[in-house]
DNA sequence: CGTATTTGACCGGCGC
DNA sequence: GCGCCGGTCAAATACG
């Protein structure tokens, strides 16, 4: 949060390259989501005009998770609704000290670049959030804040300073989720990705005419949030951010949407050979799935063939299917 | 009328 | 200690 200040302007959304000036960090190590055989591990980004010629009609999940995929098939992935939007850079964030948010002032990218470069600490160092919310109750945590406030301003600093010292224990093991996000190019700044989301906060960002918007997975006991916002730098990109990972079924609202974009038969003939793909899904299943990624994902895709291979295939499937890329593995 | 969004206020961490 | 900033809350408002 210190370098853009410096320069925000003279910077490429390049975190794999940035981490090749971070000398004593592997890419693969700051970066897990991609490995050395995926097509994301690139030094840059696919230009625009690479994109051209791709026909963004059909692209599916399954393009995403071939081997063949690209950033604009990671895009139909998380965006199967926005015909227009191509992911261009995915990026991880890990968590770090505040100052460290990967879409920090102004850029992401530059935000999270300027961190790698200039922050000494360890990507995975420190815990630090300005949430008081415990993860896995935040709907609870919500009402009892609600509350909270409430009680503050009726009575006061005893009960005040006595919240702030609980919260202050309990953030210290509180750890925030890892993060990762997207660069997408796309017309629509919240991209349709499957699961429902409130929107709960918008910011201005230093340095950009864009506000950052704050999301909240709309699920009770889900603590997923994203943020999402426009880089300044190149309006036509999307930059989101997902904290957190699922942990609930997709709500069975997207048929019609996302869902068309998805065909058992192409979804049942992934090949779950790259190490991306796997990371990918580690990155998208939420903890404690059974196996690896890939094997789930075989099993749904397996379940999913078998239950709609009579069914017309572009109908409303992406809700079936996300849900169990998503899904934690019920016993 | 219920739900989602907007938006100003507030909080806590961090750098100076 | 102070100010800045990112993140969150919650009342007000909009919307279907």
């Amino acid at each position: 949060m210190s370098n853009e200040k410096e320069d925000p302007t003279n910077y490429q959304y390049d975190p794999f390259l940035n981490n090749q000036q971070h000398g004593t960090t592997t890419r693969s190590s700051l970066f897990p989501f991609f490995s050395d055989n995926s097509p994301f591990y690139n030094n840059h980004p696919i230009p625009t005009h690479s994109l051209q010629g791709f026909d963004p009609s059909f692209l599916t999940f399954t393009d995403c998770l071939h081997g063949s995929m690209d950033y604009t098939s990671l895009s139909r992935a998380f965006d199967m609704s926005c015909s227009s939007s191509e992911v261009i850079s995915p990026i991880e964030d890990y968590p770090t000290s505040k100052s460290a948010d990967l879409v920090g002032s102004g850029e992401a990218g530059a935000g999270m670049a300027n961190e790698n470069s200039n922050n000494p600490s360890t990507p995975n160092s420190s815990v630090s959030s300005s949430s008081n919310d415990t993860p896995n109750e935040e709907g609870a945590a919500k009402i009892g804040k609600k509350d909270k406030q409430q009680k503050d301003q009726c009575e006061d600093a005893d009960e005040k300073s006595k919240k702030v010292m609980t919260n202050k224990t309990k953030k210290e093991k509180k750890q925030r989720e890892p993060r990762f996000a997207f660069l997408t190019k796309s017309e629509i700044d919240h991209l349709e990705d499957g699961y429902r989301w409130r929107k709960y906060g918008q910011k201005a960002v230093k340095n950009s005419p864009y506000p950052r918007s704050y999301y909240r997975c709309t699920s009770q006991k889900c603590i997923v949030k994203k943020r999402v916002e426009r880089s300044f730098q190149d309006p036509t990109t999307v930059i989101t951010t997902y904290e957190g990972q699922h942990n609930h079924h997709c709500p069975a609202t997207l048929r019609g949407t996302a869902a068309g974009m998805l065909s058992p038969s192409l979804l049942a003939s992934t090949s779950m050979g790259s190490t991306f793909q796997q990371e990918l899904l580690s990155r998208l299943l939420p903890p404690n799935g059974q196996g690896d990624p890939s094997s789930i994902l075989y099993q749904n895709l397996s379940a999913l063939q078998q239950q709609q291979h009579l069914h017309v295939p572009d109908h409303g499937l992406l809700q079936d299917v996300v849900p169990s890329f998503f899904h934690k593995q019920e016993p």
